[in-house]
DNA sequence: CCAAAAGTGTTAGGTGTACACCCATGT
DNA sequence: ACATGGGTGTACACCTAACACTTTTGG
């Protein structure tokens, strides 16, 4: 049957936040050790044996991030002979959400730092995660539009206006407020708190907050999230 | 670093073909080594330290099928400990689709015995093959509603009828013919041809053929096929 | 002339899109 | 009173969904 099977198995992640207006930031740690040395690259890491690979992914993160996980799935594997250029390693990357409140950072063992970057701001990236990168950037955009993953990166509690900018930012283009809040109010998954938040200038807005349990039950019931703008 | 990794990486295919009226199939070989010697299993087997994962599909629908392959992605990637009685494998799932055309299967090598089964009627399948199974069903069934890649299950050339019980043999659900036509016709990507099919009784129909060039010219240009039914 | 499947239009209701002014607050 | 961002309504165009009869062939 040929040469025994030489391939090592990683998990990847490529983890979003959002900041506020415009700021769409992924994790990335500078690597201590060869190959790459000093570059950025994503977190990440080889599976041990008896672990499942979504066990992986959250021992790395936590290990070389500590950031809390909001939202994770699988994106792609990613297994051309070459990419690491020691030994043939197939990544199973995954697709990270974290909001605000969860950004807190321990940059403590095998990383030398880690660090948000703004997606309009990036370094040059090690191995070919770039290209997981922007896999994960088409992933969440088109995420957007037909499931309500944009919640996962607001905190619980958030004003209507850093939803348009969210999904502003993310699709890469304007969106009309007016349109945007009718269609997103007549779903039926978010609601009013009866709190305010004054920040800045400008009249105070109502804080708002997704019901994900009213979203599950539309769901089996056949709803759809589907908010799309030309 | 603890011990050493000892993990093997596979790929298996789910390979979807149409032939018929509500005769979509799936394609199954028998196994003839242990474990689950004799019984009915996705094509597939380990990956080759030199080949990509994509050439690893192939090779091996190949050697145990002999199908020609219409259009191939990624579906998802399986890595529970446990999965394979023998050794850790985190298996590299692929989504295939056949033309009718490309049906023409061969059972040379490894495989026992290679068959179509109707989804309707399918065995107990080996390892987690049952899962993965049902994650390419949904994947064939969303992905129906918003990319062609229906046309990757007739022949280049059909009767429209074909695609209408294609649609709703996937969607398992009754669509009206009329609205249907109208909404499909109506993206311009699919072009009468001059000839005309008589099988069996009934009035002849026209065939039609879809225009990938077109569909890829009007992409580029920001369309997007959506066809969805209530 | 009957059976079987192909082919075809209209209407009403709902949804998407475009668009502009008033409101509440801090300075 | 002014600057800043929050909050709201309407009208028209377009698309969806519901629905039934005629045409062409073979037996």
């Amino acid at each position: 049957m040929g040469v025994k099977q030489d391939i090592r198995v990683a998990v990847d992640a490529v983890v979003f936040g959002y900041e506020s207006k415009n700021n769409l930031s992924v994790l990335l740690i500078k690597r201590g050790i060869e190959p790459f040395k000093g570059e950025w690259a994503l977190p990440g890491g080889l599976v041990m044996n008896d672990e499942s690979l979504e066990e992986a992914v959250e021992r790395e993160l936590k290990e070389e991030t500590g950031i809390t996980i909001d939202y994770l799935e699988q994106l792609y594997t990613f297994g051309k002979p070459n990419r690491d250029p020691r030994n043939r390693v197939v990544a199973v990357t995954y697709f990270v959400l974290v909001k605000p409140n969860h950004f807190t950072i321990k940059a403590d063992t095998d990383a030398a730092d880690v660090k948000w970057f703004n997606l309009k701001e990036l370094p040059k990236l090690a191995f070919d995660h770039q290209l997981v990168l922007d896999t994960a950037k088409e992933r969440l955009k088109s995420k957007l539009s037909y499931q309500p993953i944009g919640f996962d990166l607001l905190n619980d509690e958030f004003p209507f206006s850093d939803l348009e900018h969210l999904y502003m930012t993310i699709l890469e283009k304007e969106i009309d407020r007016r349109n945007f809040r009718k269609k997103m109010l007549s779903f039926g998954i978010i609601e009013e708190t009866d709190k305010i938040e004054k920040i800045g200038s400008g009249r105070p807005a109502k804080l708002f907050r997704f019901n994900k349990v009213k979203f599950q039950q539309l769901t089996v019931n056949n709803f759809h999230f589907d908010i799309k703008f030309v």
